[in-house]
DNA sequence: GTACGTGCAAAGAATTTGCAGATAA
DNA sequence: TTATCTGCAAATTCTTTGCACGTAC
């Protein structure tokens, strides 16, 4: 889907900034914070405040545009896939992976008797190509 | 479990400042903030740091002996109960509920070839104490 | 021209770090 | 004694706020 229609979906007017930081989000799966977008569109958008950044976010998430992820406990993260599916954390490398959404638990509008919004699942540990690198060390030392 | 062996079964060296931590978050399972803790034992314990609530919350995280949670945006919190179990974050109160491990995905040791330590899953909305005040609410004004 | 969007600088909040004194095996 | 633990103060990091300027319709 074109970006702008993206935000004009979600009632979000489209500004130069939002458009960037939608698009930016909608290319990259890498699940960013907020300064990574402002690291990565700084460049070509020279004027960007980091403030703009963290207002539009909030904006996105606010309008169903975007996902907060509050996997790291260090940074909030984004992502503008909305569905909801699970994410995995490498604890060494610090990535974080989508899964996919066979792995969801069963939704359900309420939930002992609390009426559910959203649905956020996730898991720690190694990633597989942390868990290579360390088979391939360990290969090689012995 | 007495919290000294509990601590010990951690390889945690049980002072008086984590025994009390420790003691608090088995007594409370209101997943508190280590601002709520050092806030809850100051009066017991006058001398206590922040920075030792800190320092011992991670340590307990570390060894297994209890369980971060990271659904706030805004704080972290704590859970004695290391078992895999579902959160429910009420939008409105701001409490977080335990949620019975039926509602738990499938677990696995590896999943998509990554090799997972820790399972957390948090569901978001409006609890049922507030839907129950709302609901109060309409009733008393129609 | 009026409402909305942007961005600087400052404030705010949560957590970490450096380090010196206290404590315990 | 010797390593570990504690706690103060300062630093760090992420995020929000206040406010004035710009922009668009």
């Amino acid at each position: 889907m074109d970006v702008v229609t993206r935000l004009q979906l979600h009632n979000i007017k489209p500004s130069v900034q939002r458009i960037a930081i939608m698009q930016y989000l909608m290319d990259h799966h890498t699940h960013p914070t907020a300064d990574e977008i402002y690291t990565a569109l700084s460049p070509s958008i020279p004027t960007l405040s980091k403030t703009t950044v963290y207002n539009t976010l909030k904006l996105l998430s606010e309008h169903g545009a975007a996902q907060t992820l509050t996997i790291d406990e260090r940074n909030t993260c984004y992502d503008a896939n909305t569905a909801a599916h699970g994410h995995f954390l490498c604890k060494r490398c610090g990535k974080i992976y989508d899964l996919s959404t066979a792995e969801a638990p069963v939704q359900s509008q309420f939930m002992e008797g609390h009426n559910v919004h959203e649905i956020h699942y996730y898991y720690k540990g190694i990633c597989k190509h942390c868990l290579e690198e360390e088979r391939l060390y360990i290969t090689k030392n012995n």
